[in-house]
DNA sequence: TTAAGTGTTGCTCT
DNA sequence: AAGAGCAACACTTA
């Protein structure tokens, strides 16, 4: 679930309640999230550093601890970020918990303990390491780039769209809402888009993710916070056309299951 | 009760 | 080059 929406929500969640407070002490219930750090480790590097800015990339969080570097979080299918006021009961999954020595803390939840929790000096290098591409509503990605990226390769939108390495931060959910906003199929294929189709997929491509953050759509409120034009609260069975009221397909798109408007989203295009 | 399905990613094989 | 299949995991749904 968390892709670019709903990690950028995690950082502004991370930013309002935890910025500037110091560590106390981090435990790591699952050891097995770590990469490239022991549990012991972890907890000996972050105990005293504060928490500084935070940055995204994609579905990547980084947090600045002080001389510790940043601490780089990814959520897999269903992992989230919670603030604990002092008091507050330990959540369920709490993975990687830190308390802060002002009795705040920090929880990274992970039902399914698929995710990754690292801590890395550069979280640009890190980004070049796991070969991201550009951030999808990164300022400095231009159009003219995301265009040269369709064009280079003759894979389906859908999949291309959900490649981390050639848009960074969008997955399952958001790759169909950005292909029915912009009323493409998800089995086109890249390279065969005219112009004014590239722009308009580059344009829906911000405009929806822009407008989940916007919306606070999370994990949580994801469906009732969108507005009532997405595809998102549809994709479901007996899911229905917020355009056109048609009955809304789903079949497999490079492995996952994708949900589109057969008659807005016409494959021939 | 049981089994298939699921928002991610990385690996192998073709 | 790119897609299929699978594995990691725990929970929900049929």
């Amino acid at each position: 679930m968390p892709e670019l929406p709903d990690v950028e929500l995690f950082r502004r969640h991370l930013d309002t309640s935890c910025h500037g407070r110091t560590i106390l002490s981090a435990t790591v219930a699952d050891p097995k999230l770590l990469s490239g750090i022991d549990a012991a480790q972890l907890a000996r590097r972050l105990a005293g550093t504060r928490i500084g800015a935070s940055r995204r990339h994609g579905k990547h969080l980084f947090v600045a601890v002080g001389d510790a570097g940043w601490l780089g979080l990814h959520f897999g299918m269903n992992g989230s970020l919670l603030h604990l006021a002092p008091g507050d009961a330990d959540p369920s999954y709490d993975r990687v918990r830190i308390d802060f020595a002002d009795g705040h803390g920090l929880a990274y939840l992970n039902p399914r303990r698929i995710g990754e929790v690292v801590l890395v000096d550069d979280p640009d290098a890190f980004a070049a390491a796991e070969r991201l591409g550009p951030d999808a509503l990164d300022p400095k990605f231009e159009r003219a780039d995301f265009e040269r990226r369709l064009a280079g390769t003759r894979r389906e939108l859908k999949a291309l769209l959900m490649d981390q390495a050639a848009v960074a931060g969008i997955g399952n959910i958001y790759s169909d809402e950005i292909l029915f906003q912009a009323r493409l199929h998800p089995s086109r294929r890249s390279d065969r888009l005219d112009a004014a189709e590239r722009r308009h997929l580059w344009e829906q491509m911000r405009a929806v993710l822009e407008t989940a953050v916007a919306a606070g759509a999370g994990a949580e409120r994801l469906t009732e916070r969108l507005p009532s034009r997405c595809l998102i609260p549809q994709r479901k069975r007996d899911g229905r056309c917020p355009r056109c009221g048609a009955a809304i397909a789903a079949a497999k798109f490079g492995g996952r299951t994708g949900y589109f408007c057969p008659r807005c989203q016409p494959q021939g295009g």
